[in-house]
DNA sequence: CAGTGAGCGAGCTTCCGCTTGACTT
């Protein structure tokens, strides 16, 4: 007999969130399960691609996913049809094609692609399934293996040249470049010294307002400054041109990615790898009450800013109903994706826009209360009427010196009702100073001048990165993807290339060294435009112009090339520190080395004799213990974490955690030890039970 | 959270891009 479940088909997709979803939509026919992004990449532990051989590649199922592999495989057997769903993007295309291979059968194999989560699309695909585009896959294997080779190249090189465990790629190393870019600006920067002057005028007591003087050269001395304040103040301050203006200003588009990080850190402070997390946990689901777990938001990892027709007519009629009619623009809101998106997912915005963060506030923590809050606004306001602006321009003279002053007034407050687009702290405080009324002027109208000041400034340097600003510099630059930006962030810090201070970055020696490095030997990886480069070369392939060996072959001939060069030129930075001490296996001299767990001896003759022993430093202390002989040396733990015990272990079992200094206590006797706290230094007593405490001198 | 400590290492490190839990500190 045959079983319903032989019966079914199965869908798999990338996202286990998504695949819920989606079993809810298709019926008991469908079972939909998850690959949970890639499961065959190329091996970590090597290379993993032949360049002798057009760049073959050598797959292996990726390490913690062959439980994933082996379940996807049972379950295709099981089933008449397999319909692979992975995201409709160029990593998408890849894990189908992986996902074929893995599955191995005669069973009729099809992919279908949707771009958003709503029945109709989902249906719609399943109806219309087509084959694998392999130059899709192409493509992505392209991008895969360049990256391997920039990566696996350029890291060993460092590690021969610098330092151990350090690394270099396509993404990493041009965000770095940034970074130490924008060091040397704020280095270089001269500040010139510049004079504003600003009026407080009035027209009757009440209507005061301030007038800045409009010049046409910048004033770089404060006797030049003087000299306009004194003209001007013989003169009569008349009102020489009044202006209004209605001038409308645009709701944003709904949130991507990077724009989502950028406006979480600048409105809630949280960094890109807190957003990203707590995004994850409103799209995965959320206990509502009379709803059990909802998915709140649609995906967050998108570049693209398009709208599910279906959301868009529910967006309308959320603002008619719950708005308001005057804010409901008669045709929606279209907005277009950069060029280079791919396009794969919608924008970022909430499920169900009934769901208004009043409502389900009781079922949020706090945290994602206000990141949903962001998310909800952002999108309902993208689709609201402008805000309409009445603007005022005054312009007063004094003699032949001109003021001006400027106004506004919100008349129609649109979508600014909900959001409000974060800039830049510059051009928020200018515009902010902008709000404010002016009262009626007229032309020839006469003021009263209440003071006149001349004010000095300097110009500032370009600001240091934050992770808003420099996410956005890279998403503009098309470098990295939605996916990477946080961990990106991550991994320089973690490699010490740079470091954050106040939440900005600032390059680290390291980061600068190899910047320099780099940018000698491979100025075209190193180039702001590497990428850019690439990604239209994908797509000739995606349009079957190219083969994408051709496209590795052209990349990698130079960058060989490059390699070798280096490897024998590049400024050799990692060395070994030479020392007297004999080695006293084959008696040549000991050097110093790095390894995993700190400096230690080895032989000069490596890798001929291996003798090795560790470098131990001694405080210069004698042992605590009366009738002891040794000295406390410094030593590490396993885990690498500093500790001081007595150079006759294990004879001796002395041993502290704080630094001895070689003095004991005078209330108790016991030995006195270093203590470090965040911001200074003092000595204590080593034995718990007592109080003695002192700074040190 | 609090208590925690020992001689290693000569074969290790590393990329970017998809996805989440399973890890240990």
């Amino acid at each position: 007999m045959l079983t319903s479940i032989q019966m079914k088909s199965l869908v798999i997709v990338e996202s286990p969130a998504k695949a819920k979803t989606l079993e809810k939509f298709l019926g008991k026919d469908f079972k939909v399960l998850a690959s949970g992004g890639h499961v065959r990449d190329l091996p970590a532990s090597k290379l993993g691609v032949d360049v002798e051989k057009d760049f073959a590649p050598s797959y292996i199922t990726i390490k913690g996913k062959s439980k994933i592999v082996k379940n996807l495989i049972k379950a295709a057997e099981k089933v008449a049809v397999v319909y692979l769903a992975p995201d409709p993007d160029r990593e998408g295309e890849a894990i189908a094609w992986h996902l074929k291979y893995l599955i191995k059968s005669d069973k009729k194999i099809k992919r279908i692609e949707f771009h958003e989560i709503t029945k109709d699309a989902v249906t719609n695909a399943i109806k219309h399934p087509r084959k694998i585009d392999m130059n899709r896959v192409d493509a992505q294997q392209t991008r895969r293996i360049l990256d391997r080779l920039v990566g696996y190249k350029l890291s060993p090189l460092l590690w021969k040249k610098v330092r151990r465990g350090l690394s270099a790629g396509r993404v990493q190393s041009i965000t770095v470049k940034l970074i130490c870019e924008r060091e040397n600006e704020v280095r270089a920067f001269n500040p010139q010294e510049y004079w504003s002057i600003e009026a407080l005028l009035n027209k009757g007591e009440e209507a005061r307002f301030l007038a800045k003087y409009l010049s046409k050269e910048i004033i770089s001395k404060e006797e030049a400054a003087k000299k306009i304040v004194d003209e001007s103040k013989n003169n009569q301050f008349i009102v020489s041109d009044a202006q209004k203006k209605e001038q409308k200003r645009h709701s944003a588009p709904p949130f991507i990615t990077s724009t989502l990080q950028q406006d979480a850190a600048r409105k809630l402070g949280f960094s890109a790898q807190k957003t990203m997390s707590i995004a994850q946990q409103l799209y995965e689901g959320v206990k509502i009450e009379g709803e059990g777990a909802v998915g709140l938001i649609t995906y967050m990892r998108t570049d693209s800013v398009r709208i599910a027709k279906e959301a868009l007519d529910f967006v309308r009629k959320y603002i008619k109903e719950s708005i308001g009619q005057e804010f409901l623009p008669e045709t929606p809101h279209l907005y277009k994706s950069k060029k280079s998106a791919q396009d794969a997912h919608e924008a970022i915005r909430p499920t169900l826009v009934t769901r208004n963060p009043e409502t389900i506030k009781t079922s949020l923590n706090p945290d994602q209360l206000k990141l949903y809050t962001l998310i909800w606004n952002r999108f309902v306001a993208c689709q609201m009427n402008p805000a309409i602006m009445d603007r005022t321009t005054i312009d007063i003279k004094a003699g032949k010196h001109t003021y001006r002053a400027t106004g506004s007034v919100i008349k129609f407050a649109g979508f600014m009702q909900l959001y409000l687009e974060s800039r830049e702290d510059k051009e928020e405080k200018e515009e902010e100073a902008d709000r404010k009324i002016l009262p009626e002027l007229n032309i020839g109208d006469i003021l009263a001048l209440e003071t006149i000041e001349p004010k000095q400034h300097f110009t500032e340097p370009p600001p240091r990165y934050n992770e808003a600003s420099l996410i956005k510099e890279l998403e503009s630059r098309g470098i990295g993807r939605p996916s990477t930006y946080a961990p990106t962030l991550h991994t320089i810090e973690a490699r010490g290339y740079v470091t954050r201070e106040n939440k900005t970055f600032t390059p680290t020696e390291l980061g600068e060294t190899i910047t320099k490095l780099l940018d000698e030997f491979f100025p075209e990886i190193m180039d702001y435009t590497f990428t850019a480069h690439m990604e239209d070369e994908l797509d000739e392939i995606l349009e079957g112009k190219i083969t994408y060996i051709n496209v590795l072959k052209e990349f990698y001939a130079p960058f060989e090339k490059d390699l070798k060069i280096a490897n024998e030129k590049m400024k050799q930075i990692k060395q070994d520190i030479p020392t007297d001490e004999i080695c006293p296996k084959c008696g040549k001299n000991l050097v110093i080395r790095v390894g995993r767990y700190g400096k230690f001896f080895a032989c000069s003759g490596f890798p001929e004799c291996k003798f090795t022993k560790p470098v131990i430093k001694s405080l210069n202390v004698k042992c605590t213990k009366e009738d002891c002989n040794g000295e406390i040396l410094i030593r590490r733990t396993r885990k690498g974490k500093i500790f001081y015990s007595c150079s006759n272990y294990p004879k001796c079992t002395v041993a502290f955690w704080d630094k001895p200094i070689g003095e004991n206590c005078p209330k108790c006797g016991k030995p006195l030890v270093e203590k470090a706290t965040k911001n200074n230094i003092y000595i204590k007593c080593n034995n718990k039970e007592c109080d003695f405490q002192r700074d040190k001198i």
